[in-house]
DNA sequence: GAACAAACAGTCAAGCCTGCTTGTTTCTTG
DNA sequence: CAAGAAACAAGCAGGCTTGACTGTTTGTTC
């Protein structure tokens, strides 16, 4: 038995045990979202999991005793920690004049485009034939959902208390799911570019304070 | 051995071989699908299928060497079924004038609602990861867009010579995508209709000739 | 420092899925 | 009408996955 392979930390350090637990509980979350995105729901063993995660297969169903609760505890925690580093970057830089949609557009493409976006959709989908598992996902699509909406309305500036702008930011968010969908299987950033310049334009005509619904 | 369970042709009956050959493929494929809407492309096996289709499991592999075989050819299928019954849709009834858009929007609507949606949907997901797969959907994939592209173009009677309205048509069908994406987990009628209202006026308004890009 | 609880490691059995193999029926061709 | 080829039926073996079980180590509390 070798005593270090330079995953985890030797036992004869003095580590607070709690602190070792919440390590272990995010390499385990964190394992879990690279296979989602390499091999897909199907093929993420929870075997896999505990394998390339460094933890044993004991650990691993004491802390998330079924798959299910795995992958949601997962893709729930990504997605924290990838909404945080979204606004993180809209707060750094974004440009103030009439490049501003362009620019908030291009932030949500990328997201909807991440290997964040591409685990979520993999539990979406594994979701809708799985009770269980789409009990767990709604309520979380939900919160991340207005989560998304509310910053997304602030990024643009938009003034939601005029008709139809709220239904206008939805459909953006929508248009960028979609995009994000399609480019799943082949690389579709060229086409994407135009298309968001493109409605970048749109957006802007319909979104300007002198244009009536 | 029962010889009529009233589901194949006794074979008492002289039926053309050829015949019997095509509906059972026909049954194998619309099995799949069924199965791919209700249970998901991992809970799709084969055996459940050949089950279904009333077809003998040797029947079934003589046919479709392999499960990625008969998954394909079954959203091929469908997807060609579907595109005719949404071209004679679109034949029979659309209104003529300023609420045509609306229409156009509802009936892509429908058609990435379709259970043919959801049956694409597993499968698109499950060729992610897929790389044989992967190769055999992605020719379909562009196939199949570019179709519904050019009949979209058609009925809305958009001019794509002028520049940035391709864009907005493949906008409009990334949309939709989207929006049957979002329709999947939870039942998004009233959010979609909305949307697609506020849509459509963005879409008259920028492919009103008068408007410049 | 001793006892108790929690965390952890490794093994195992049951169940299922895929596709191959063997044997039978039906159609076609000479 | 006979023989060969194609289509079809059914069973089966190998491999993999999941989650439960048993025993050990670590941390906490009195």
């Amino acid at each position: 038995m070798r005593r270090d392979d330079g995953v985890v930390p030797p036992s004869t350090v003095r580590v607070p045990q709690e602190e070792r637990t919440r390590a272990m509980r995010a390499r385990l979350m964190e394992a879990t979202v690279e296979l989602l995105v390499e091999r897909g729901f199907a093929g993420t063993s929870t075997t896999l999991v505990s394998g390339r995660a460094g933890v044993s297969r004991g650990a691993q169903l004491h802390h998330f005793p079924t798959k299910n609760d795995l992958v949601v505890a997962a893709v729930e925690h990504v997605t924290d920690v990838r909404g945080a580093e979204l606004a993180a970057a809209a707060e750094r830089g974004l440009p103030r004049g009439d490049r501003r949609t362009r620019a908030v557009l291009e932030l949500l493409a990328d997201h909807f485009t991440s290997p964040v976006f591409t685990a979520a959709l993999e539990l979406w989908v594994a979701a809708r034939t799985d009770e269980s598992l789409r009990a767990a996902v709604v309520p979380l699509e939900q919160r991340v959902g207005r989560q998304t909406h509310r910053m997304t309305v602030e990024l643009l500036g938009a003034d939601e208390s005029r008709t139809g702008v709220r239904e206008l930011v939805q459909a953006t968010l929508d248009l960028v799911r979609g995009l994000g969908l399609a480019d799943t299987i082949t690389d579709d950033t060229d086409r994407r570019r135009r298309i968001l310049d493109r409605w970048a334009a749109a957006l802007d005509q319909a979104l300007a304070p002198g244009s009536a619904s």
